[in-house]
Order: structure tokens, then sequence, then C-alpha cells
DNA sequence: TCGATACTAGACAGACCTGTCTGGTAGCGT
DNA sequence: ACGCTACCAGACAGGTCTGTCTAGTATCGA
């Protein structure tokens, strides 16, 4: 994948898209609004993307590899210090004044069908998560490091569609303390 | 509210809006769908809801509803127990063959704008069930409700995402260890 | 110099969207 | 008998949607 010399206005197109289909959803921002805001002729578009739906795939996997990206740059010791600055991010990123909920949960809202391409492509962002989790706590000497994992994700998802919704400071102080009382105690 | 009465047109329009709705989406279901679907004449739609947005709005409120009625329903006692019975439920509901997620979720990803109608409806019914879960845990003992409330509502939120989007058998084990993590011990 | 690739502008097709409007029927309370 | 309300069928307007197509320009490697 990603076999392709770089393109100015694929990128524009891509970066545009981006913005929009957070902000807004994804049906509700139609080819013309995208390749209008990024200054990019249909064809073109139509050149880089065989469908709006690759867009869309194509949206969900920049995200993905944006936030890995992110979360390599994280790089706090020991394990549990880092776990902990990975929910701290979310939280102070959840507190802007942008921010919508989760890119991966809004699409997913979208596509119904569990099989379609987009929704694969959300399902192996939410595996790489999960297995960051796992991979972390392991290190971090918890021996159900697969039970807390899943437990994390939970808590992920809550914390996202909270600070979407909710009071963010209330938000905040939950993810803490459920941080507190889910993750085991140091021996 | 709710003062108009009963019309079976109107109520075959919201049964079936509710359907398609959280079958495929609010955007993806247009009115033509639902009216036909529903049997219905056009200017009967619009005679009942003014706009499309005014029928999702309603769409909302009738899940709302519906939800506190079955609460209403689940008399268990202690409250620690009909704490856990409501969980139970939710993970059984979550999976079933239709499951496609929480219906105001999914419906507030598809509403940007955190003024609007729609969205101000779905954080209502947030707030109802945030405070039933703090009045269960008052009720239950716990001294520190309302903050356990708050993650209690994390810990829903996580519930009806990854049901939807994870393998169902792992989110229901995590869900229950989660809730022993989660609730303070009994004295 | 040739040919492939990347881009531009914009018309076009065909479907679908919400919402309005016409015109008519049936029942019900007064 | 009258008027109100609920309902039906379906045409219509004006817009937006995705995707295709025509036609032409610029760049760059072989």
């Amino acid at each position: 994948m990603e076999g392709r010399r770089p393109s100015p206005a694929r990128d524009r197109v891509l970066e545009t898209a981006g913005r929009l289909f957070y902000a807004e959803g994804i049906h509700s921002v139609g080819v013309d609004r995208i390749i209008a805001a990024a200054g990019v002729a249909k064809a073109t578009f139509y050149h880089h993307f065989p469908s709006k739906d690759e867009l869309v795939r194509a949206y969900v996997t920049a995200q993905s590899a944006a936030q890995r990206a992110m979360v390599e740059e994280m790089r706090a010791e020991p394990s549990r210090d880092r776990l902990r600055a990975i929910f701290a991010f979310m939280c102070e990123f959840g507190s802007g004044p942008g921010y919508r909920g989760c890119a991966f949960l809004n699409t997913a809202a979208e596509y119904p069908d569990p099989a379609h391409p987009v929704r694969l492509a959300v399902a192996e962002h939410r595996r790489w998560i999960r297995d960051l989790f796992r991979d972390l706590l392991a290190a971090d000497g918890d021996p159900g490091a697969e039970r807390t994992a899943d437990i994390l994700l939970l808590l992920r998802d809550g914390l996202v569609v909270g600070f979407d919704l909710d009071d963010p400071a209330t938000v905040r102080g939950a993810v803490h303390e459920a941080l507190d009382r889910v993750l085991v105690r140091k021996a």
C-alpha cells in the first residue's frame, strides 16, 4: 500500500475532506463541496479516488496513521506512565474547541454494514488501540493484560463520547478516577 | 407535551421511521422511503411532523420514553442488583442480531451542532441515565455516587459502542469485570 | 519529439432530497 | 346539515447528490 508518488492535489483533497467530514459528518459533505474547498477539479478528484466511499476509507486510514504516529512520539516511561499519558492526551484533546467526538466512531455510525470497507478500516484501528493497551499493560506487569485492555477500550470509547456530549471537566475527573479503579495496584 | 389525541397514521410513521433510522442512519433514509413503508400519504406526514428534523426529534424522545418504561419495569432489589440487572440487560440487548449500537449516539453523530433540538433531546436522555445511575448508587450506599455515576456512564457508552463494533462475548466479559472494579466494595 | 501523467474548467445525466400544493374521500361532533 | 380533522394519491419545484464526459494545458522522463 501507499506505493503512489506524492500528489499535492490528492493531499489537498484528503486534508480538506478530513476536516469537513470530521466537523460535519460524511453524508452531510458532498464531493462538490470538497473539491471546491480543496481547489481541485472534479476529474482530478475521481482520478485519485474511484468513489466517495474510497475517499472515506482513505480518510479513516489517514486518521489512523496520524494517531499511530502521535502515540509513537509519546515516549514516556515506564509503561504505566505512558498509558496514563495517552489517556491524559485524549482528555486534553477532547477538551479542545473543535472537538466533535471520535472520527472512527462517528464514521462507523454512518456505515451500518459491518462488512463495508470503511467499517473494516475502523475495526483495524480499534484492534491497534486494544493491542497497544494490552502491550503497555503487560509491560507494566498486569497479569490480566488482555482483560484489562478490553476494559480500557470501553473506557476510551466512553471518554471520546463523553467529551463530545457532556461536560468536559466532569468527564475528565471521571476518567481519572476510573483509571485508578481499573488499573491493578502496583505490588 | 403529548397532548395530541392518538393517531394511527402518526404512530405508524414514527414506528417505521424508528426502525429505518436505527438500521440505516438518519441521513440515509429519506422521507419518501418512510411514508412508503408506513403506507401513509406525504401530506399526512407533513401534517403530523412539520419537518424531517422534527420527526427525528420525535424519534429520539420516543426511544427515550421506551427505555425509561423498560427500566421502570425492572424492579429488582436491592439497588446494587438493579444496577447490575440494567447492565446485564444492555449486554443481552447488545448481543442480539439486529444490534446497531446506541440510537442516541448514532443520531448525535449525524447532528454536529450541540444546540440543535435533536442534540438537546439526546442530552436530556443522557442526563436521565446519569441520574438513574446516581440514585441507584446512592441507595446502594456509595458515598461518592456522583462520581461513580459519571464512571458508569463512561462504561455504558463504551458498552454500546463495543457491542456494535467488537466481539460481543469479549465485551460482555469486560463489562462484567469492569463493574467489579468500579463499584465500591460492600462494607 | 513522443507519450504518459497530472491537472484545469465545467457541462451533463439520472437519481434522490425536502417540502408544497391540488384535489378528493371519510368520519365525527354539534 | 355543517364544518372540522384525518387521511388518501400523486404531481411539482428547486435543489443536491454521485459519477461521467469533453476538451484543453502543463510537466517530465525516455
